[in-house]
DNA sequence: TTTTGTATTGAATAATCATTCAATATGGCT
DNA sequence: AGCCATATTGAATGATTATTCAATACAAAA
């Protein structure tokens, strides 16, 4: 009666977090707004990439809100990780952290045109959808926070007495946001040398004695 | 046979873009892109905004993309009238211009929560639609040539040597970009007090004589 | 007043999609 | 083998929405 064969189903796991539709559902999301923005976004369009039927898609998400959401969850968590395992580093100094970090947001797995153009797409939207704030701005805050400490730490091993923590942490992270909506409208131009080169000239200039930033 | 009487026809303009309902069709559409999120504006809404009827809408702007796309011209042109304005002030010096054009930046006219979110949600969409990257783009090149310009200049009248204009220029647009964001996000801790503050701490850095960054 | 051309309406159309769900396949269990 | 629980399908449903267009109102000209 069927013309396509059922897929064989996977090995079941308790946690449908591991399930590997459940992850294939999310990239096959990512994929997708990346190529075709968040208001082109269908399920039918995501369901076909992850090759999963479409009414699997919803019944595993519960709602198409739920998909993006998750998959919005995803991206933060692994930026989260990235720059998680930057402080676990015991091997590196504070200003070793500061430069791991510019690189880390400027690595063609972090700065790329297609996650950056999903990042942008959630960003617009965080004005309506309360859910999307939390994830956003609770992120935000954490980094904000952890950047500010260790600019602290770079403060209190240099002479630098002019710029506060709050204010260079502040400046670096809305200049990162800056560049990657810039590096969405002209890639050649914004490369990722051209990004760190410029962040790194910041730097370079409040704490002119240290040469690592160059 | 109408329960609604028709509207009094407003005198007839040669140039279309004058026309009343013309104007009232960008104020509606930008007034709901930036209530309700670029996803969630239809016609409908619009029109209704508008205190027109959806028909006339659609006949008025041939198609809904091409309402969208008259709006973000129109934001886009305000923004370039509010900095144009600046350099042709013969008063000012370069280091008032900067500052003019900071303030300026961070206007309630130019930065408001609204404005920012109607922008952002053309920002998302660039990579997907040529027509929004045509506008936004043409519009960023003029701003780093003329910042740039204009810092050479501030440059020349102080010992500044280390940092090049064009570094200056891109790290001040992008701090900009990413502030702007920011305030979509937190508009109490990113006030404009804050914001402003911050941007001229940035140059009060780098030119440490000029008092006027303060 | 009547005519005429333009402005404006609002209801109908057709397309797109998220969501639902009854039907079916699958793999493990007895 | 036959049964059961779970996984997955795909077609149907209903809601939303851009777009179209015939009908109507209006203002100015004749």
């Amino acid at each position: 009666m069927n013309i396509n064969p059922k897929k064989i189903s996977e090995p079941q796991l308790k946690e449908q977090e591991f399930s590997i539709n459940h992850q294939k559902l999310i990239d096959a999301t990512i994929e997708t707004i990346a190529k075709r923005g968040l208001a082109d976004t269908t399920i039918a369009q995501v369901a076909k990439k992850a090759m999963v039927s479409q009414g699997y898609a919803n019944f595993r998400f519960k709602s198409k809100e739920n998909l993006l959401l998750s998959s919005l969850k995803f991206l933060s968590d692994e930026y989260k990780n990235s720059w998680q395992r930057i402080f676990e580093d015991n091997n590196l100094d504070p200003v070793g952290r500061v430069i791991k970090i510019i690189e880390n947001d400027f690595s063609s797995k972090i700065a790329n045109r297609n996650k950056i153009a999903v990042w942008v797409s959630f960003y617009s939207e965080v004005k309506f959808r309360p859910s999307y704030l939390t994830i956003c701005q609770k992120q935000d805050e954490i980094y904000s926070s952890q950047m500010e400490k260790l600019i602290k730490e770079v403060n209190f091993l240099t002479d630098q007495t002019f710029l506060t923590p709050r204010e260079i942490s502040e400046t670096y992270l809305s200049m990162v946001d800056g560049l990657w909506q810039r590096i969405l409208f002209d890639p050649k131009m914004y490369s990722h040398v051209f990004c760190k080169g410029l962040v790194k000239k910041y730097f370079r200039n409040i704490y002119i004695d240290e040469k690592r930033f160059l």
